[in-house]
DNA sequence: GTCTATAAGAGGATAGAC
DNA sequence: GTCTATCCTCTTATAGAC
């Protein structure tokens, strides 16, 4: 396997476990099985090593988001989609989503440029923009609306993920919580 | 003014700014405008400063929360004093909630006794839970409704702070949106 | 590209005077 | 309680062989 990926697989490990600070970049090369050096020639600092597994980790998150979507559907059923995949995605890969968590929440969220932060947040926006305009989402801020549901389902994934669900089960939350959501939104 | 004081006012600034990692304890005695050995006269090592900050942080926010509460009111009115507190309070310390937040999305927390952790969260998820029972809201699982109501005040959170408001158009969207949370959980 | 060995320095923590 | 001075470890990053 390509080592550079298995430097980034190891630091997510670390990161997570231990977070930035004490997580040498000794270890992590020791970790994915690599020398020292090697770790260096890939990423020149371990600054660029943690950027760079931010944007390996959101690219992966939000390729998946963007490909459970169809231009066909109704605003709802796209939404729902976002929702429910956002989710999921988060569930199955949680150390993922800690580490971009945690991340987000330090000061490297700063050294990431702001366009490149919302390339994410963009298209969800302005499908709610466009919902607001065709009069099937509330008169509201087109961001007011993005917050809530932003924030609703990042409250609904710490609900999922502190307890131990089936999967039917964690299916059926999201979609009760989905509909209230779409409820609270819309018209 | 107390050593002890000036020292974690100077630790919050730093922390907030630059990371627990990129803020050295002597960086910290110097803002603080106290010699370096003064710092571990009061804080035996760094991460006990960390989590002294946070420990205190908390308790002032959580008092805050809890005086603007009387005993007497409707539920729906101790929510939204809940809510509103809850949102104030970090509006008008954001450097304080900032640094709540980079300390809970990090592995520091884990080193917060979970006991300690919930402290503030029992008294909301018990009010939640009688509201419950009572037939006020809906017949759901209290800790989903719980972590929607702090997703809600999350995501709410970020759009105000996100953008510059007037003290009255902040109230506003903070009632509306407490409206429309309302309407989400109650009967 | 990958390794070993090492330089260079930062920063947490202590000792001991006042 | 507070300060100065200092130790010493741990960690990032580089040099240079293979």
């Amino acid at each position: 396997m390509d080592k550079k990926q298995l430097i980034l697989d190891a630091a997510l490990r670390l990161f997570v476990e231990f977070g930035f600070h004490d997580t040498p970049t000794s270890k992590i090369a020791k970790e994915a099985g690599v020398a020292n050096g090697t770790l260096f020639y890939f990423f020149p600092t371990k600054d660029d090593l943690v950027k760079a597994l931010y944007i390996d980790l959101k690219t992966k998150m939000g390729g998946c988001v963007a490909e459970s979507i169809s231009e066909e559907m109704e605003l709802k059923e796209i939404l729902r989609g976002f929702y429910k995949t956002s989710l999921t995605w988060a569930l199955d890969h949680q150390p993922e989503f800690t580490f971009l968590e945690q991340f987000n929440n330090s000061p490297y969220a700063r050294s990431i440029a702001k366009v490149e932060m919302d390339i994410y947040t963009r298209p969800l926006l302005s499908l709610l923009q466009n919902g607001i305009d065709e009069g099937k989402l509330k008169h509201m801020d087109a961001d007011l609306i993005y917050a809530i549901v932003s924030g609703h389902t990042f409250g609904v994934h710490k609900y999922l993920s502190g307890k131990t669900f089936l999967r039917e089960e964690a299916e059926q939350v999201m979609d009760e919580t989905f509909d209230l959501i779409w409820k609270l939104i819309s018209f």
